[in-house]
DNA sequence: ATAAATTTTCAATGTTTTTTGAAACTTCGG
DNA sequence: CCGAAGTTTCAAAAAACATTGAAAATTTAT
């Protein structure tokens, strides 16, 4: 396969990929497009290779900014922006992790708090069935964010050599 | 909190945290619902509770039947199909993520084994940027696939205890 | 300070996804 | 076999989401 071949099914295999996990076709290509760029690119470049507007662009570039997967990186001498993706997939994946984390995980277990106040006779099913399933989605969360944390914080090389031990 | 309002909470919130995930809407909710239900329900209680269309519902419960989260339940002596959710989180998590592996992570690593193999020079920064790329996703997605298979074979209570040990 | 270059914003538009509802189909009791 | 109850399908409508492009804002060089 030829090389251009190869970085047009990663970009659009990797765009339709983001869709089944709740990010955008564009921001998932930008990513990809800059994962697969040796050198930073322009906003330009960008538009230019993927077919996309400039607001377009420049918004989906942000957001991977916010979601500190992309650096903007001052060329001296150069006017214009040029944008680079961290490449240490360990990373990407961790970075990941701790916003998703943030931003979904932990409100959810805040929400699964109050829920499990609930009023009510425990002797009533609905009641019962209810705060059965809080709790035990809450421990399930509660320990995944612990887990979580812990990963975030570990290094690569310790986190695949202790899962290579663990599930031999 | 009343239960009717801590019930709506769960299933609009359960909704909400499903569109982020790639997973529609009403597909979670209907899921939560029945979570959250001590009995089987039928589509149209279903339908009446989630007030949504009969079409709708019908498609959502066969979409979360295919992934092995809700089940038919047949009740002697009546001509309507009951319908409840596996209510044991850790079986439901399990669940899910078996379904997405075999979707989504094994597709996704067969893509990869055949970018890999692109032409072209390796003194090439944009050949040798993008076999750099792609192989340590695949070696990352291949950890990940690894680790999931063993975590769907495993006992919750092995999983927990094994994660506190592992990450103490 | 000016103007050219560049970036950002956002209302309008286009696209995709979800939902509806009525018709077609299936099942089952008598 | 018939008809009522129940289920499924799917074209059309609605809603949600993404994209465009031109105008406004900002930045920088002179």
């Amino acid at each position: 396969m030829k090389l251009t071949d190869a970085r047009h099914q990663f970009i659009s295999n990797w765009g339709a990929f983001g869709t089944h996990w709740g990010i955008n076709r564009t921001m998932a290509q930008i990513h990809a497009l800059l994962l697969i760029s040796p050198d930073p690119l322009t906003q330009d470049d960008i538009m230019e290779e993927l077919n996309i507007s400039r607001g377009n662009t420049n918004m989906n570039i942000r957001e991977l900014i916010n979601w500190g997967l992309v650096d903007r990186v001052l060329i001296p001498g150069e006017r214009k922006e040029y944008f680079s993706a961290e490449k240490d997939i360990w990373k990407v994946v961790t970075q990941i992790v701790k916003e998703r984390k943030k931003r979904e995980l932990e409100p959810m277990l805040q929400l699964l708090d109050r829920l499990e106040a609930v009023e009510g006779d425990k002797k009533d099913p609905q009641v019962k069935t209810f705060v059965e399933t809080i709790s035990s989605i809450k421990k399930l969360g509660k320990q995944a964010d612990r887990t979580l944390d812990t990963m975030i914080k570990a290094e690569e090389s310790w986190f695949v050599g202790a899962l290579l031990k663990m599930f031999k």
